[in-house]
RNA sequence: GUCUCCGUAGCGCAGUGGACAGCGCGCCGGAUUACGAAUCCGGAGAUCGCAGGUUCGAAUCCUGCCGGAGACGCCA
C-alpha cells in the first residue's frame, strides 16, 4: 500500500514508541490530509493530555510534537517537517518519493491495490425485482449500487455471491396464473405483448381479481395448488418466471449489470426450507403463538402502545410470509453457503423489518460476531410531490423510458460537442448509449446511497460538472493524446518525475486509490469511489491544462508525462469499471 | 409511542474529532482557430436546523427540541 497516510502512520507510531515507550506503539497517530502541507500528524494534542497525567506536570503540545519529530525517521519520503499551530506536525512529502510510488502504481497490474489479506465470502443481495412487474426508477438505485458494491468486493479479492432475491412467490401468483390461462399460454411463448407488457398484464389480472368473484375464487384455489407444488400449476408459474427473467435480462444487459440467471435465488428457492426454519425456531423456544400466529419477539422492539412487536413467522392461516423467507435465507447462507458477511442492498423503508429479522437470527445463533448482516439502505426516490414513488400509484417513470430519454439527450449533446469526424454512425450509436447510460448510473452512484431524492430527469442526464460524461471525457482526452502521439498506453513506462505542481497533485492522488476502495467496501458505499474518481479527473484536467505532454520541453519530461497519463487512464478506467460506468474510447 | 434516514451557499450534494467547511449547477468576469472548450481559471455567495453537553479541539460524538420523508401483526 503506497498511501502516504499509512506509510507515515507506521513511522509516527515508531517515533511515539521511541520517544515515550513501547506502550505508545499502537496509538492512533491521527494522520490527516492538510491544507498547509500534504499531511499532518495531530497525535501530539491528545498525547499531551495523556502525558500530563503520567508525568504529573503540564505538557505543552508543541513540546510533545517536538519530541515526536526528534524521533521521527522519515527522511526517505518527507521533504519538510514543521510544527505549527497548537501542535500540528505538518509533513510535506518529497517529490522524488511521490514520483517513485506513482511509478510503482504504473508498474503494478493492480495499480498498487493489494488483494484483501482477510478475504471473506460475502453475499450481496440486490436488484430483487418482482416477477410479472415492470422495473421502475426505484429499482434502478438498488441494482446499480448493489452491482458496484459487488464489483468492488470482487476486485479486492473477496468471494462474492451475487444474489438476486427475486419476488417470484406468494399470493399474487394465483391471479397471475389464472390470467395467463385466460390470455393463453401460447401468447407467452410467442412473447405476445398481452403478456410481455408486464404492467398491463399485472393490472389486467388485478382488475379481474377485484371485480369478478369467480376469477378471484379460481385465483385463491390456484395459490393453494402452487404452494402444494401441483405439477401443472408449477409449469404455468415457470412460464411467468421465464417471461420476466427474459425482461430483467434485457434491462441488466443494457445497464451493464453483472447479474446472470445463475445469481437468481428468488423467494421460491427457499420454499422447502421454510418449515424446517420455523421448526428450528420453535425448538429453540424463540417462536411462540400469539393471536393465532407464530411469532418471535426480539427484545427492544415495541409497537404504538409500547407492546412488544412481533416478527410473524407463520400466519394464523398456516401460511408463511416474507419474514419467514428472509429468516430461511439467512439460515441457508450460514449453513450452506458459509458466508461471513451479508449485504442487503434494499430500500430504506425496510429498515425495521431487517433490524427485527437480524435480531431474531442472532437469537437463533445464525448471526453473531463471525457472521455479520447489514442493511445497505437505499434512500427513497420521491416524486415531484415529495412522496415516495410507488408502482401501484401509476404514472411512474418506467426504467426503459428513462434510459431512452437519457440516450436521446446524449445524442443531442454529442451532435453539439463532438469534433471527431472519423466516427461513423455505428460508433456514434455506441458512444451515445454509453454516455446516456453512464450519466444515469453515475448520478445514482455519486451521492450517498441512503439519502433520498426527488426524481429529476435533468439531474440524471446532466453532462456537465460532476457527471459520468465528465469522467468519460477525461479518459477520452487521455486516449486522444496517445492516439495523436502514436504511442500505446502500455508502452508508456516512465520513469515518472514530478516537477510541476499539477504533476505532483495528480501523482499523489494516484496513491490513494486502494484506500478509497477499501473504505467503499467496508461501508458498502460506492459514492466514496465516485468522489475519488471525480477528484482524480479534476486533477488530471488541471494537469492537462498546465502540462503539455506531446509538446513537452524535453524528451524526459514527455516520457514522464505520458507515464502519468497512462497511470491515470488505467486508474480512471478501473474506477469507472468498478462503478459499472462504461467508458467509450472516443466521444 | 418505537425505529430508520435526512436538515451544510439560491439549487443539488461531499466532508476520517483537527487549523480559514469543500465540490457541482446557476450567477458575474476571463481563457479556445485546439496534445479534444462535454474543458479550464478567477469572483460573489454559509449563523453547518436550534439549544445544551463531552473534548485541548465538534458539521462530525451524546442529550433534548424544531422541521422533512418513511416504516411499524398476519402484502412483499
Amino acid at each position: 500500500m503506497s498511501d502516504p497516510q499509512f506509510v507515515l502512520a507506521a513511522r509516527v507510531q515508531a517515533a511515539l514508541a521511541a520517544a515515550f515507550g513501547p506502550s505508545y506503539a499502537d496509538s492512533d497517530p491521527v494522520i490527516r490530509p492538510s491544507q498547509f502541507a500534504d499531511l499532518q500528524a495531530n497525535v501530539a494534542l491528545p498525547l499531551a493530555k495523556k502525558l500530563q497525567a503520567e508525568r504529573g506536570e503540564k505538557q505543552n503540545p508543541r513540546a510533545v510534537a517536538q519530541e515526536i519529530v526528534d524521533h521521527l525517521e522519515v527522511s526517505d519520503l518527507v521533504a519538510n517537517v514543521e510544527i505549527s499551530g497548537p501542535g500540528f506536525i505538518n509533513l510535506t512529502l518529497s517529490d522524488a518519493w511521490i514520483a517513485g510510488e506513482a511509478q510503482g502504481v504504473l508498474a503494478d497490474a493492480r495499480l498498487g491495490v493489494p488483494r484483501s489479506g482477510a478475504p471473506q465470502r460475502v453475499v450481496v443481495e440486490y436488484s430483487s425485482p418482482n416477477v410479472a412487474k415492470e422495473m421502475h426508477v426505484g429499482h434502478l438505485r438498488t441494482t446499480i449500487v448493489g452491482d458496484s458494491i459487488a464489483r468492488i468486493l470482487d476486485f479486492l479479492g473477496h468471494d462474492v455471491i451475487r444474489d438476486n432475491h427475486v419476488g417470484d412467490w406468494g399470493t399474487p401468483f394465483g391471479m397471475l396464473i389464472e390470467h395467463l390461462l385466460d390470455v393463453g399460454v401460447d401468447a407467452a411463448e410467442r412473447d405476445d405483448s398481452s403478456v410481455s407488457d408486464l404492467t398491463a398484464f399485472y393490472q389486467a389480472a388485478r382488475a379481474k381479481f377485484d371485480s369478478e368473484p369467480a376469477f378471484a375464487g379460481r385465483a385463491r384455489r390456484r395459490v393453494v395448488a402452487l404452494q402444494a407444488g401441483d405439477a401443472e400449476t408449477m409449469r404455468l408459474w415457470q412460464i411467468l418466471v421465464d417471461v420476466s427473467t427474459r425482461y430483467f435480462n434485457t434491462v441488466y444487459e443494457r445497464l451493464g449489470v453483472t447479474l446472470t440467471d445463475a445469481d437468481i435465488k428468488g423467494e421460491s428457492f427457499y420454499n422447502d426450507a421454510l418449515a424446517p426454519t420455523v421448526a428450528e425456531l420453535e425448538a429453540k423456544g424463540i417462536a411462540v403463538v400469539s393471536e393465532g400466529a407464530l411469532c418471535a419477539f426480539p427484545p427492544g422492539f415495541t409497537g404504538r402502545e409500547g407492546e412488544p412487536l412481533p416478527v410473524i413467522i407463520r400466519k394464523s392461516d398456516g401460511g408463511y410470509n416474507y419474514s419467514t423467507t428472509d429468516l430461511a435465507t439467512i439460515r441457508y447462507r450460514v449453513d450452506t453457503e458459509d458466508v461471513q458477511r451479508m449485504i442487503y442492498v434494499v430500500g430504506a423503508p425496510q429498515a425495521l423489518h431487517f433490524q427485527m429479522v437480524f435480531a431474531v437470527s442472532r437469537m437463533a445463533g445464525w448471526l453473531g460476531d463471525e457472521v455479520r448482516a447489514e442493511h445497505a439502505q437505499i434512500g427513497n426516490v420521491l416524486g415531484v410531490d415529495g412522496k415516495i414513488l410507488r408502482t401501484r400509484a401509476g404514472g411512474t417513470v418506467k426504467l426503459a423510458e428513462l434510459l431512452d430519454e437519457a440516450v436521446e439527450r446524449a445524442g443531442r449533446a454529442y451532435d453539439e460537442h463532438a469534433r471527431d469526424d472519423t466516427i461513423d454512425g455505428a460508433e456514434r450509436a455506441d458512444i451515445v448509449e454509453k454516455v446516456g447510460i453512464g450519466a444515469v448510473k453515475y448520478a445514482d452512484l455519486s451521492v450517498s446511497r441512503d439519502s433520498e431524492y426527488i426524481f429529476d430527469l435533468d439531474r440524471m442526464t446532466s453532462f456537465k460538472g460532476n457527471t459520468g460524461p465528465y469522467l468519460q471525457y477525461a479518459t477520452v482526452r487521455i486516449r486522444s493524446i496517445f492516439r495523436k502521439g502514436g504511442v500505446s498506453p502500455d508502452d508508456a513506462l516512465g520513469p515518472i518525475l514530478v516537477a510541476h505542481e499539477a504533476e505532483r497533485a495528480l501523482a499523489l492522488r494516484l496513491l490513494t486509490f486502494g484506500t478509497v476502495l477499501e473504505q467503499a467496501a467496508e461501508t458498502a458505499e460506492p459514492h466514496r469511489l465516485a468522489n475519488y474518481v471525480f477528484e482524480l479527473a479534476q486533477d488530471y484536467t488541471t494537469f492537462f491544462e498546465n502540462c503539455p505532454v506531446l509538446k513537452a520541453p524535453d524528451e524526459t519530461t514527455k516520457q514522464s508525462r505520458l507515464a502519468l497519463c497512462a497511470a491515470t487512464l488505467r486508474t480512471l478506467s478501473t474506477g469507472l469499471d468498478l462503478l459499472g460506468v462504461p467508458t467509450p474510447e472516443r466521444m
